[in-house]
DNA sequence: CGGCTGCTTGACCGTCATCAATAAATGTGG
DNA sequence: CCACATTTATTGATGACGGTCAAGCAGCCG
């Protein structure tokens, strides 16, 4: 992980019990005997947009769980095709114990912050956190499952069903924090960019702008700025999709 | 899970201390009490090629170590399109503690053994072996790190880069039996047709076929019949892949 | 107001999918 | 073991989808 730059402000602690992720994160099922173990060893931790988080190859000597902002896990190769394998939003996991380097490279795209945890300490209080080590199995499968998602999607779908299935995946997890379900129309607030979007989807950014113009003049998306999608029919644009998510 | 059709002879028991991935299974790292409880519920279980051993949807009820031969995990849309999101190969986990429906469709492409576990026995079974937990959720880390290293083949590597990516994989998989390294020349046993190739890399089977001439005419790879393919530099071949792998 | 960055739109082209016709491999019954 | 049928693989012709290159446009900040 890198250091410099990294605002003063944050290394600030917050107490677990306001944490905003606190029943959703890697510490959800945490009894209060393990919730004390945590926050005696947490610190948080805060990177700017456009920020590396870490490198491929770093040594990983902490993981952490994302308070706020989106973060993206990625992959390149030589020539500089890169593919991003993940997105971070709020209660995800970085890193993975019982491994010493970093698996893929991971990057703030807006500001983030992160519930930071040293490694070693981590993986020795783990043995002492049973609810906590069942949650982190829970979370890494519910990753491979999404991961298999995507993995239809980069393969099979084609463009506009791409865009329509991201759309509705930032519906979703953005609404998470309440009610799980969608209402007829959602306003969404897009936190990445085309080029973040094409670099998610397999595509370019220009595909991604004509796709978004295409569904716009198809009625099933109004835009307001670049950032802002108002999908006036929830179930019109879920038929975009092909299936699956 | 289906139960037609299971070959009689397919439930004989095994003794684990015979069995050819006792070491790299999720009982890889159990002790002998760990063995006695899983040696005791556990029972054997052959599908034909072809076979479909589990389908979205279905109430997961066994869950299972492959022991022999090769099976798909696959992600269908309703018009058919389909993409194999994992192949399953000896020692491989099928499965989720903790879920009570199957996520993705699970087909024998060869002749396939499974050990297998009921869900509830096994999962209460799971608290009184750390090391079994441990393993669990190393693999399942490692199927995710799979994953996304295929999500990068799936959305930017050429066919014909795709198709050397998996020709080095097969190669590394079917020799990790023995040491985990590569002679410069390798015979492959492809366990999969064409037309799962295809599948697999998210192309189509025409395409897979003309990638598999075109390195033949390039000199990368020679054919014996349909499924053997010989590599006499395997450096060379590594070169077509791009990166990451 | 200019300059920057990010987004959109256009023209063109390449890779891979589609459709279609052999060819090779595999299986079956006489 | 060979004729025949069926499945699987190869090869060819053609076209569409999305990539590439390039120009214009919009929002943002000094």
């Amino acid at each position: 992980m890198l250091d410099e730059d990294v605002k003063t402000q944050a290394r600030s602690h917050t107490k677990c019990a306001s944490c905003p992720v606190r029943h959703r994160a890697v510490c959800a099922r945490a009894n209060s005997d393990e919730l004390t173990l945590l926050d005696s060893v947490k610190f948080y931790k805060t990177y700017q947009a456009g920020q590396t988080i870490a490198l491929r190859g770093d040594p990983l000597e902490v993981l952490s769980s994302v308070v706020s902002g989106t973060a993206t896990l990625s992959q390149s190769m030589e020539d500089g095709r890169t593919q991003i394998v993940g997105l971070l939003l709020p209660s995800d996991f970085i890193g993975r114990p019982g491994r010493d380097t970093v698996a893929h490279d991971v990057t703030a795209v807006t500001e983030v912050t992160l519930c930071c945890f040293r490694r070693k300490p981590f993986e020795n209080l783990l043995v002492n956190m049973p609810h906590v080590q069942v949650r982190l199995l829970e979370m890494t499968l519910d990753d491979l499952d999404a991961a298999r998602d995507w993995m239809l999607l980069l393969g099979r779908k084609t463009a506009r069903e791409k865009i329509a299935s991201f759309l509705l995946l930032i519906a979703h997890r953005s609404v998470a924090n309440a009610e799980k379900t969608l209402a007829n129309e959602v306003r969404i607030e897009l936190p990445l960019s085309r080029e973040t979007m094409a670099t998610y989807l397999g595509l370019t950014i220009e595909t991604v702008s004509r796709q978004f113009t295409a569904l716009r003049k198809d009625g099933l998306i109004s835009l307001d700025g670049t950032r802002s999608v108002f999908v006036p029919d929830v179930a019109a644009l879920a038929a975009e999709v092909g299936d699956g998510e």
